[in-house]
Formats: structure tokens, sequence, C-alpha cells
DNA sequence: AGTCTCATCTTGTACGTACAAATTATTGGC
DNA sequence: GCCAATAATTTGTACGTACAAGATGAGACT
């Protein structure tokens, strides 16, 4: 850490810990240099940011003064915001779950907001926010594999001091926490699976607007290749948030249809996977005897179908958990900015969706 | 004038006049302390505090832009506050969904607390979000057929002028408006439906603790009723929360190992009738052949099912948007306290889990 | 075409020196 | 004891030097 970041948090003790009354005078820039051996422009450096924080006031030639604290008439609950892609039903209501109980049982409260995956509104999501006394922020990345038009927002937030953390992705130019699954393993497991059973000519379906999903594909690439598969024209099918409702649809009947079809799918998440099931249905073919299917994050559709899917575990409300633990684990000092990232490893689960050919 | 505020000036004019473009990387600390013939600290001086300002945003090793302007003026966030029983994903996401939407599209924030449904956590939350500046609340109650122990903070948000509404039911003894399913009428359609099917010895299971499953049992007993068909001992089965993994299955299978055993089921809600129809499968009966079942609330379970069920519908989403909009009309003036309630009339979805007995 | 290494560029941290500007303390004269 | 002049103290401005850390581009190699 900074010397001057280090000096501002011995300073802020002495005003947290009342050591230093209000108007009373502190050391002067010399004797702090002094105290702390360093020099007297590293702690200009730290006295100009606790004074636009409104924590000090200077008079030039007088000395450096405790401000008065706000008067506050209880203790205000404070609240974390989450920004989300979606609201839906998918693993969403799991997530929160896990954040919402974490936070409430700390005496924190959770506003919570959704970008439905567009960076327009990511930006006025963040805006908002920054508006607002949020202490805190866990963020899902909008179209993580876009770039990031709204980074000024984002390094505003740290200018503010308002940590954050992200989950299941981060922007790369970003290097807050992040919560995720090491999306290239389970896109690596999943043809390797699928491959262990005999298939060689599989099919991937993934939505790379997304960093999830282009990891997911890098996995799956690196699986076939290891395996000297052929990567046909069609062994991938690329799409995005607006296309999914049609391309991998389409993409599926189309392949299905040829002479030469591939026996297996591997799909971005179970939401693909239980439409593409139907593709399946459509062409006359049995889910798992002619065509075997995965699917990834273990939704409650993973089950709900008629044929339970093969998928890849995602931790869902223990994300969720140790998010908001992470984020005020960071809000409160007790870790460095940098702390470690959480990574999980999604693990297969084998239900009845895939079939061996040998 | 200090040497750092005139290139402040300047730069400020290069922001100003549409010069520099938003993400348009400004010259290098190097290039303006050569242009303007100072030294790169003071170049530096300058730049933190335009970035402390928000009109810049600075990247180690890569360079300084020109940060986006706001979207819209400097505008307070309002926030309101929905407290639900259950952060889960069976209708509950619609409903946020709906709401969320709503209060982003007229600039406010929503902050989420569940209740776990039980009435301290209702207290602690009440207490939470009276201690916030929301500006208005959506609340689920909690446990609403077991009494309203927590009167005195609902009367407190009338005191503190924070307009609230309710959703899915009311506590009797408050006048906010409401938004709900008419669920006795539901339960009487759904009692109405298996009886002109033939069905003659149906068996209800109602979570009581709540007045939804209070008035769904209401309306059942009154089809019934209205048809002479007999009320035996077992025709309801009454369960709450905590009993609902156990009471209404082990009642189930209990009542269809019996000679004389029903021959149509209907359930408080889809996750019952999911439930329900592995009790019929474990005693080796076939729905809808050996026996009907009925769900409510139209969820995403009643089509993830093999045997997709009939069931009565929910509004989700549009309860969601629709108490947002009655909210603000509320918070803005707009309507008085007593305005109308809005109560959906519930729609009978007939699928594959009832058949006719005729 | 992709990857790796290395040089260069750019911002970030830290320190030292020098002087300006405002305030306070000391000293000498009356 | 009071007042003016001066010195000392303290914050403010400015610059220079050195090195760290991150990003980028060129060139070599495969």
């Amino acid at each position: 850490m900074p010397k001057y970041m280090q000096l501002k948090q011995e300073i802020l003790t002495w005003l947290d810990s009342g050591r230093m009354k209000p108007n009373e005078r502190m050391p002067t820039e010399h004797e702090i240099a002094a105290l702390f051996q360093i020099s007297r422009q590293t702690v200009r450096q730290t006295l100009g940011e606790l004074e636009k924080e409104g924590r000090l006031y200077r008079l030039q030639g007088k000395g450096t003064f405790v401000s008065q604290p706000k008067t506050r008439p209880f203790q205000e609950t404070q609240t974390i915001g989450m920004i989300t892609t979606y609201i839906s039903d998918y693993i969403f209501p799991h997530i929160v779950r896990g954040t919402e109980g974490a936070l409430r049982s700390r005496g924190y409260s959770l506003t919570l907001s959704s970008t439905d995956n567009d960076k327009n509104k990511e930006r006025e999501n963040l805006e908002s926010l920054l508006a607002q006394p949020v202490r805190g922020l866990i963020i899902e990345p909008t179209k993580s594999a876009q770039g990031n038009p709204n980074l000024d927002l984002y390094l505003s937030l740290q200018v503010h001091d308002i940590p954050f953390i992200m989950i299941n992705e981060r922007y790369p130019e970003l290097h807050c926490p992040c919560l995720k699954v090491d999306d290239e393993s389970g896109g690596y497991a999943a043809a390797k699976h699928l491959i262990d059973l005999g298939h060689r000519n599989i099919a991937g379906f993934f939505k790379t607007d997304d960093l999830q999903g282009a990891n997911r594909l890098k996995g799956f690439i690196r699986a076939l290749r290891e395996h000297q598969l052929p990567l046909q024209q069609y062994t991938v099918t690329h799409y995005t948030t607006e296309t999914k409702s049609t391309v991998p649809y389409d993409a599926a009947l189309s392949m299905l249809r040829q002479q030469e079809r591939p026996t297996a799918f591997v799909c971005y998440n179970d939401e693909l996977a239980v439409r593409l099931l139907e593709a399946a249905r459509q062409t006359g073919l049995s889910v798992p005897d002619d065509l075997s299917v995965t699917g990834f994050d273990d939704s409650w559709l993973s089950t709900a179908t008629e044929v339970k899917l093969t998928t890849l575990t995602h931790p869902k409300t223990d994300m969720g958990v140790r998010a908001a633990e992470l984020l005020l684990d960071l809000i409160q000092g007790r870790v460095e900015d940098a702390a470690k990232d959480i990574v999980y490893a999604p693990e297969l689960i084998i239900r009845d969706s895939t079939r061996s050919l040998l």
C-alpha cells in the first residue's frame, strides 16, 4: 500500500477514535513527516485528500484542523447496491438471496437494479448509484466481452472511495475483486465428457458478447484440439443477447437436418440446452439416444425437463453470500483492494441428457 | 493565479468547448508540461483535481481521458423499498422485474429485502427501512392470516409520511392500497373444473398461515357445498410454512393408499402440485389417468413437469409494474391513500394434469 | 498468423530543494 | 506596557530527480 494511503488510514484512526477533537489543530506537516519518516510532499498529498473529503480543513500559515463531524440523528442503515444484468428466474434469485441474507444479518440493506444487458442502461445505473449514499457495489458486468465504455464511471467509483466487486466476470481493465466460475475449464469438461463418451462430431453454441461465453468457447475448442477433433464450419455457433432466440435454434435445426450431423451439443447454458432439446424433438431426434446435450449453471431448468440435463455447476447462493462478505471486508478495511479473487471450479453433473456411443 | 489553476481553466475550456470529446485521450503529462512550459508535477496536480471532479479519468501506463458527460443533470435518485417473503425462483423474479423496470424508467431505485416469512424478521426489515431515506414501500405481508404484531411500525410509516402499498394480500387492519388475486374465486374455479369433469371425491391442500391460502380454501369449500359434495375428514388438509415439506405429502400418501381414495387434488400452489405428482407416482398412480391435480400461480413449474399442470394464473410481472405505478401515484399525490385496490381475476389454464371421469 | 521479448511510452509514488504567502512569536525602542 | 520590525513557523506553489508499474509497439521467431 502506498505510503500516502497508509498515512491516511492512520490519520483516519486518529479522527474516528476521538483522539483528535473537532477544531483541534493537527501536528504540522513537518512534524507528521518526521513522525512517520516520510517526505513533507507525501504528507501533503494525504492531507489534501482528507481535506477534499471534508475530514480536515487547512489554513495557510496557521495549521491543519479537524472538521466538525456531520450531525446525524441516528445511525443510518448503510446500503449496498447490486447491479445485475437481468432480474430473471434463472439463477439470479439464488445469488440475490445469498447476498440479501448476508447483508441483512450484518445490518446492511440492498439496493437492486438491472441493466437489461445494455451498456447505456449500465451507465444510467452507475450514475444513479453514484448519486446515492451507497457504501459499496456488487456488479455483474454488462456484455463483458464488448469493452467498457463506462470505464470513467468505474474510475469515479474509485475516486469516490466506493468499493466494488464483480461477479460472474470482470472488465479486464478493472482490478476489483471478482467471484466467478472457471468457465474455460467448464467448457473443456463438457466437451471432454462427450469425447470420453465416444462423440466425435460435437457442436458448440456460445453467447460470446460476454466473457463467460468466450471462455467457455475457449475451453470447448481446447478440448477438441487436444483430441485432434476437426473444427468444422458449424462446430461453433456464436450468438449475442439480441439473437439468442433465433440464431442458435435455427443453426441447430439446420445442422441436425444434415446428413453428417453432430451427435452432441455443448450449450452456453441450461436455458439454451432446454431450447435445443426442442430443436432435437422437432427434427425427430431423441435425446440422449440420437443426440447428447450438455448445459451450464445447473439451474432449475436442468431437472425440470423430461430429460434431466447433464450440466456444469454454478455456485449461485454461495456466490451471493461470499460476494457480500468480501465486499463488506473491503468496506471495513479488512482486506486490501487487490484481495484474491474467488474462482469456483465448475463440477460436471452427469444426468440423463448425454449417452455413450461406444 | 497559481499556474496549476491557470492550467485547469485552460483544460476546462478544452472540455467545455467540445474541442476534446468523451473518451478522447488528452495530451500526455509530458506534452502538456512542454506546451505550457511548466513542470510535470504541476500538470499532475491539475489533472488530479479534474479527475476528482469527474471530468477526466486516468489509466496508469495508458493515458488521461475525457469522461463521458453525465446523461442527465445531477439529480438525486429516490429509493423505493420492497419487502418480500422469499427471494425465490418461484414467481418472485417476475414481480420484482416488473417493479424494478417501472421504477428505473421513472428515475427511482429499488431496495430489496426479505422476511423469510417470519414476523420478527418483518419487524427488523421495517426498522431498517425506517432508518433509511426511502420514499415509499411495496410490501408482501408475512403470514397474513396470523395477525399483525408489527402494527406499530406500520403506523410509524404513516407518521413518517412514507406511503406504502401491499401485494398479494393486506393486513385487515391497514387501509393501504393492495394488489392481489381473487383467491376465493380461484379456489372455486379449480374445484368447479374438477366437478365438471365428473370428480366427486376431491381433496384440497391449503397453506392457511396466509390469507391467500385461507381464501383459496374458502372458494374450494363453497364449490363443493354448492354441488352437494360431502366434506370428508380428509377433504381438507391444512398446513403452514413450517410443515409444507411434510404434512401435505404424508397426507396425500395416506389418502391415496386408502380403498376409497380421492380422484382429484386441488393444491395451494404449483410447488405443492408438483410435489404431489411425486406422491401419486410413489403410490403407483398415473396423472391424469388415475388422479387429477390442479395448482395455482401458473409458474414455470406448471410447464416444466412431464405432466403440464392445470393451474390458475397470477399476474406476476404486471403486478410488479402496477404496484410501482400505484405507489408512485401515491407518492406524487395523484391519488388518495384509499385508492381502489387492484384485484386480478385468476384465469383457469387447462393443461394435461386433469382428466374427465365421464 | 501467433507468441514472446524487449524497448519505449505513460501514469504513479516518493523525495528533495527552493521560494511564496500567511500567521505567530520574539525583540528592541519608546 | 505598547508597538513596530524582524525572525520563525506553517501551509502553498513549483520544479527536478529517480524509480515503479502498467501499457503499447516493434521485431524476431515459430
